[in-house]
DNA sequence: CGTCGACTTGACTCGGCTCAATGCGAGTGG
DNA sequence: CCACTCGCATTGAGCCGAGTCAAGTCGACG
């Protein structure tokens, strides 16, 4: 089966156009460490992940990192802005090594013009994506840091997180400094919070991997109003 | 000349064709205090604000409410979701008198059909968003209160101002707590810092306005990183 | 074996939150 | 017209969550 059949973007395709959308593209590979495009460039093309992880970072005019999200398998990236002539507002940086297809400008107007579905679903991800940061925003402007990285570690469970009977492992590079890029906190916090959780067995770490014990326990202090 | 020209959304569309869309609409009217729509109602329109003012908030579980934005006469609000076909992520709270043309979902396909660069100008609105929601996360994340009141007084400048020789004013009812839920702090802090500014003679506060006598040292004070 | 990156832990500090008291102007009704 | 209320703003006192900095551990890797 063609393997752009998984893709959102292209949903309410038939095989015949997926092959053809599919050599619109090019592969792309880039081993651990590698950058796709880098923040402030031109966005003159989108990628879609068929293998490896990503993380989107921004980094701030005094050099502070903030981790955007996270690329799985499947998910598009650099899209926001190539659709729309415009620059990356981030730095993708491969955490795994990645294999992603990748359509230029051209291609993007070709896609556009032939394919009608696929601009309803890139509008469709848009909003999903909009919504999604709504979400970050009120969390950081509401809730206390606990919280905070509990339903990070929550979503990345959701998103990436293989079962294991009642556990979720996490088996990439998660470092408790992502966590507190991600979460708007430090490395220092995100440590001392996941020293407690490790003590209520609802969380483990080991190499290069996490496992929650108790994504139950995990959701709860993510949901808990004793952030008055 | 026809009203919705000044329209991003419609950009590139010709006269005859922007009659054609405005007959897809109807016009709605709100007094101070209606509401448009109600977070987690079904999304079965998106609205143009013609004129009047508008504010989108989203309520927590808890009851804390967050100031998303403020719509502004041309501004487009409610598209996200209705683009597709979800529930709004917040309400929209009318804070002046308010006229807005409004398009149901069955019009929303018709210009998506009809009207190609529609979904186009959509796409780019979008990316627009999401790249400002990205920027406010990275504010929230690493900067102290005062830098964020600072932005989010310079947006709004920036939005709406109404120049007056060097001053820039805002003639539209924003109170303390609004700029404490659109920064995520509280209504105290806030008003402590208004009143250090106007000490400073950087901005002064009447009845139902705000006048900003020194823009450029507000704008200093939110970039400035001094914030470690 | 030494270095280096990631993590932990403790001590200290402070920005900003909480709560309470008070001020103040605009409506509203007797 | 005055008294009362109501929404909004101000200000002070106290406290605590989380940031900062320093010191040290642990494991991986050359």
């Amino acid at each position: 089966m063609e393997p752009l059949a998984k893709i959102e973007l292209f949903k309410g395709l038939n095989e015949r156009e997926l092959v053809k959308v599919r050599e619109l593209s090019r592969t792309v590979r880039k081993p651990k460490g590698g950058i796709f495009f880098r923040q402030e460039q031109d966005a003159d093309a989108f990628y879609v992940l068929l293998s490896g992880r990503i993380k989107a970072v921004q980094t701030t005019a005094e050099g502070k990192e903030v981790v955007i999200r996270y690329v799985h398998p499947h998910d598009l990236f650099g899209c926001v802005t190539a659709f729309g002539n415009d620059r990356y507002p981030g730095t993708s940086e491969v955490i795994e090594d990645a294999i992603a297809l990748c359509w230029d400008r051209k291609a993007v107007e070709k896609l556009m013009r032939d394919f009608p579905p696929v601009a309803l679903n890139a509008m469709r991800t848009f909003g999903g994506r909009i919504t999604e940061l709504q979400d970050r925003n009120r969390e950081l402007a509401t809730e206390r840091v606990e919280q905070r990285i509990a339903r990070a570690l929550t979503r990345i469970c959701e998103q990436a997180g293989r079962k294991d009977g009642s556990d979720v492992v996490i088996d990439f590079p998660i470092r408790r400094q992502d966590l507190a890029e991600m979460t708007g906190t430090t490395l220092f916090t995100v440590s001392r919070i996941l020293s407690d959780w490790e003590n209520r067995g609802i969380f483990k770490s080991g190499r290069q991997k996490i496992t929650v014990r108790k994504p139950d326990e995990l959701a709860e202090i993510a949901e808990s109003s004793a952030a008055q």
